[in-house]
RNA sequence: GCUCGGAUGGUGGAAUGGUAGACACGCAAGACUUAAAAUCUUGUGGCCAUUAAGGCUGUGCGGGUUCAAGUCCCGCUCCGAGUACCA
């Protein structure tokens, strides 16, 4: 019999099928381990050869937790809302349901086709109503609840409520939007429509007034991390700042808990570092400056030690201040200044870097000095971050010197020794001077002592601002979550809970209706059953994969989210695997969902996520022809300098080691039926480069392609063995057969002539040290995440066995338990080929005897000064004097020596004997 | 600008401070074959020597620590990723 991957992968995977090999319940027999994907949005374009990578590895992974023992909870499902398929509608017409459900087709083949053991019974999609039933449940949860502040953790708003009727918010700490300020009095006068507008200064989910990246194009708004550089991620379009009323999620509530949270689970520091970028912590001071019209206003600062370099105050030109404290003589000048950059883009305002401002004509008093100081506006301050004004250092910030070189202000060097006449001096180093009662004092100590002296004056407070804000909740689309929300009297109430999932209705076209309002404006009957109307907007993408790990463990439930018995049993994910794209989405959002639901009892963990490893991307390798300008000739590449030529895309799929296929490429396309071509040793060598894997550069591997050819087990173990999981790597097939022979030499330890040849003798010494060496190896790289290496290892196990023309059973039997994570088809069949009835998923990881690794001889590299010169055998259990007497002994080393007396002799354990001389 | 990675043969990549280049691809030579494919064997960093034995050199660049550095420290260069008027 020879290896046919085919017919036994077909087999296995009918059979892992009709037994539900992979299905996993409860068992508090065993302990529980929770390996996850990141669930994939089933696009169009069905899977390449990129996507598997970190699906393989989990699956890896899976299959040797539960080898070990563990009752493995390996789910997968789909992340089915999103914009292409709504695009798609919209062009079409054509339902996004319908489009959804077969690309989810389409992915499930294909991944069905590379053997995973997912557990399928425990399948989620986003969009299904059974599912978000549970994500519009946790919303009206957020609506219900507010931050406290004293205790760390969400509380039901009606406590609140109580709490205003009896004390107004006397000493309340809670987090909020605005700084409000009443009385129980005040509260009890105010109508049911006042009291629920003020409310939303508390509730974790909140319609709120806010700034938001609208994305003309795609007609909706979009959260920050769906935006880069002033243009969307999905589609590339170009984004401005908007001011509209949205739902909005407290995410910023959750900062510190969010920032703490990164210190007990085990994620690559750059990734724990980019998510304390993205949160942002920053320690100051806020400090109140009173104008001349009487308004008091607050700025955010964390050099409180420059108070006295304070030359000038800066506005954001969309904060409300700027128009309360703009004069009638600069009003005309500001408000046109405001306008033009409000029609600035995103992108525009970073591209522009030149000085921009205006006076406002308003003078604000130093709170120290008394000083009036000049009030500008400029864009270079963001209303969105701090208060959205500042109060300027020229002497020690460089934006703020810009500015003031740029306006002729005043700059006072508040450090000794510095030269502010070219740049300022940012750097938190030095002696104060020009600064009372700060002076003498280095800029370390001046931090604190000034924040101290601001408090004790009453002009201001201690403060810690982050950069996370909150997480803009609405989006004008059809294809997403409908809100569990209707209005009365133009505020919002949440459904009941027992009226969930409120389904999202059909609408006869999927764009915005003609008076602008989003496309579920266009539903018929889309009211409460007392008539009160719906919420028009849709959850965005990352409300549906906020919690979706948590309902794995407990698919089915129609009365919670999740059982408190499953996630008892389940807890966290112990190994997520996906990639770093969603490092300030995803794992920021899921990870507040969990805080949240941790905070309601229903999840019993802190982070979702104990351990997490990003898979790096997998590039195309696109291959290029070319042709001679004017002519239907194509030159090899090594003769290409001779001609005037222009490289073409050409399919990879027709390409094998860079040796273009002649006659596929004349079939490509009608236009190449007649190509002439010019060869260097008969062939024609394509040229190459690394690009993304994408149609346009006909450079996509199918992996269905790759399962024909290779099959499943190939492709798996190729994927590893292309480099480190980590990395970024292009893919390339040129090595692909390296592996493929591997499995077959495999194959052959077990047959000979067609049939099974294995042996019951007794294995040889060098047999078991072969196999067991693997075991070792195998079971610390897997642990390690190295699957390239140990893939390596089995290549060598394998060369060895076949040079000892080894058939043991017991050697046999070890190895294929080995591969079965890597290469479980193969496995499953060479499994029973030795005689076991149960499948080798049954089987239990082997351990490795030291015993079998112990070698007899040992080589020692003799070193002369750190320079190895020649090696020398000596047996293990030599002593130090009975080396070195005879490293010293040695021909060689007296040549190397030259006569010299050596100083001393270095014995290394490690096989190193250093001479030095 | 800041933060975090990375740089090793023709290629992908191995190396708890201890014989650099495992393993694989590719290439070359040979065996089998009428022939090709497949398979197997051998060789394969560079330079010098080759009748040998061997020698020199070598992990982006420049220094340092060490008996010993791809690995640790200091200073550069280049490449990649993330982030950005964050006060």
């Amino acid at each position: 019999m020879n290896y046919n991957f085919k017919e036994i992968e077909k087999r296995w995977q009918q059979y892992w099928v009709d037994h539900q090999t992979y299905k996993v319940t409860e068992d508090s027999t065993k302990p529980k381990y929770y390996v996850l994907d990141m669930f994939p949005y089933p696009s169009g374009a069905g899977l390449h050869v990129g996507h598997p990578l970190g699906y393989i590895a989990s699956d890896i992974y899976s299959r040797y937790k539960r080898l070990q023992g563990f009752n493995v909870l390996h789910p997968m499902g789909y992340d089915a809302y999103g914009l292409p398929a709504e695009q798609y509608a919209i062009q079409t017409g054509q339902h996004p349901a319908i489009t959804t459900e077969e690309n989810i087709k389409r992915y499930r083949e294909q991944l069905d086709k590379i053997g995973f053991s997912y557990d399928w019974s425990r399948e989620v999609r986003t969009c299904d109503p059974e599912y978000y039933k549970w994500t519009q449940w946790a919303f009206i949860k957020m609506f219900h609840s507010y931050y406290c502040n004293q205790s760390r953790k969400a509380k039901p708003i009606n406590k609140l409520v109580d709490r205003f009727a009896k004390q107004g918010t006397e000493r309340l700490d809670a987090a909020c939007g605005e700084i409000m300020e009443f009385t129980a009095a005040e509260w009890n006068r105010k109508s049911e429509k006042e009291q629920q507008e003020i409310l939303m200064n508390w509730r974790i989910a909140y319609l709120g007034d806010t700034l938001v990246n609208w994305c003309a194009e795609l007609g909706t708004v979009l959260a920050n991390d769906e935006v880069s550089e002033g243009f969307s991620i999905r589609g590339g379009y170009p984004v401005v700042q908007k001011k509209m009323r949205q739902w909005c999620l407290r995410v910023s509530a959750y900062a510190e808990r969010l920032l703490e949270g990164l210190e007990e689970i085990d994620w690559s520091d750059s990734l724990k570092e980019t998510q304390r970028n993205w949160i942002g912590r920053s320690e100051g001071a806020v400090m109140h400056f009173t104008a001349s019209a009487n308004i008091t206003f607050d700025i955010f600062t964390t050099r409180a030690d420059t108070i006295f370099g304070v030359t000038f105050m800066v506005l954001a030109p969309e904060s409300e201040l700027t128009d309360q404290l703009t004069t009638d003589e600069q009003r005309a000048a500001v408000e046109e200044y405001v306008d033009k950059s409000k029609k600035k883009t995103e992108r525009e305002r970073m591209a522009d870097k030149s000085v921009t401002g205006v006076f406002s004509g308003s003078y604000a008093a130093h709170p120290f000095t008394g000083e009036a100081l000049p009030i500008w506006v400029s864009d270079y301050v963001l209303a969105g971050y701090g208060t959205g004004a500042i109060m300027a250092v020229p002497a020690h910030d460089s934006r703020d010197y810009a500015f003031a070189k740029h306006f002729n202000l005043p700059i006072v060097p508040l450090i000794e020794g510095c030269d502010v006449s070219e740049e300022s001096f940012d750097a938190k180093e030095g002696i104060m001077i020009n600064s009372d009662f700060l002076n003498g004092m280095t800029v370390e100590e001046a931090i604190p002592a000034a924040i101290d002296e601001v408090e004790k004056r009453g002009v201001g407070y201690r403060k810690v601002n982050y950069r996370l804000r909150d997480a803009i909740f609405s989006r004008q689309r059809y294809w997403g979550e409908p809100f569990p929300i209707y209005y009365k009297e133009g505020m919002p109430y949440t459904l009941p809970e027992n009226e969930l999932p409120l389904e999202l209705p059909e609408v006869d076209k999927y764009l915005p209706t003609e008076t602008g309002e989003p496309p579920l404006g266009r539903a018929k009957n889309w009211t409460t059953k007392e008539g009160y109307p719906l919420e028009l907007n849709t959850m965005p993408g990352f409300a549906g994969s906020s919690a979706y790990y948590l309902r794995y463990m407990d698919p089915r439930n129609e009365n919670a989210l999740v059982s408190e018995n499953a996630n008892a049993y389940w807890r966290d994910v112990d190994l997520y695997i996906g990639g770093t794209e969603h490092a300030t989405g995803h794992l920021v959002y899921s990870r507040f969902w969990n805080k949240f639901l941790y905070d309601l009892g229903v999840s019993c963990e802190k982070e979702p996520f104990k351990k997490l490893v990003n898979q790096g991307m997998i590039q195309g390798r696109s291959n290029f022809v070319y042709r001679v300008k004017g002519a239907n000739t194509f030159v090899s590449l090594n003769l290409k300098d001779q001609y005037d030529v222009t490289p073409i895309h050409v399919d990879v799929n027709i390409v094998h080691h860079d040796v273009l296929d002649i006659e596929a490429f004349r079939a490509w396309s009608p236009e190449y039926k007649e190509a002439e071509f010019i060869l260097e040793d008969g062939k024609y060598i394509c040229g190459w480069a690394i690009e993304k894997m994408s149609k346009s550069m006909y450079n996509v591997v199918n992996p269905d392609d790759i399962v024909e050819k290779y099959g499943a087990d190939t492709l798996r173990l190729y994927e590893m063995f292309l480099g480190p999981l980590e990395q970024s790597k292009p893919w390339d097939t040129n090595g692909i057969d390296g592996v493929h022979r591997f499995l077959r030499k495999t194959w052959n330890l077990f047959y000979m002539n067609g049939e099974i040849a294995v042996s019951d003798e007794e294995a040889s010494k060098e047999e078991l040290k072969a196999v067991h060496k693997l075991i070792k190896k195998v079971s610390y790289d897997i642990e390690h995440f190295s699957f390239n290496t140990s893939v390596s290892a089995f290549m060598i196990c394998v060369n060895e066995l076949s040079t000892l023309k080894c058939n043991k059973r017991a050697v046999l039997s070890d190895l294929v338990v080995c591969l079965a994570p890597f290469a479980p088809h193969v496995a499953e069949e060479l499994w029973h080929a030795l005689g076991n009835e149960d499948t080798v998923c049954d089987a239990d990881w082997p351990e490795w005897d030291e015993e079998y690794l112990k070698e007899d001889t040992f080589p020692y590299a003799i070193s002369f000064n750190g320079k190895s010169r020649f090696v020398l055998e000596f047996s293990a259990d030599a002593t130090r004097e009975e080396i070195e007497k005879a490293v010293l002994a040695h021909e060689n080393s007296q040549r190397w020596m030259d006569g010299k007396e050596p100083k001393k002799v270095i014995i290394v354990p490690k096989k190193i004997v250093n001479v030095v001389i």
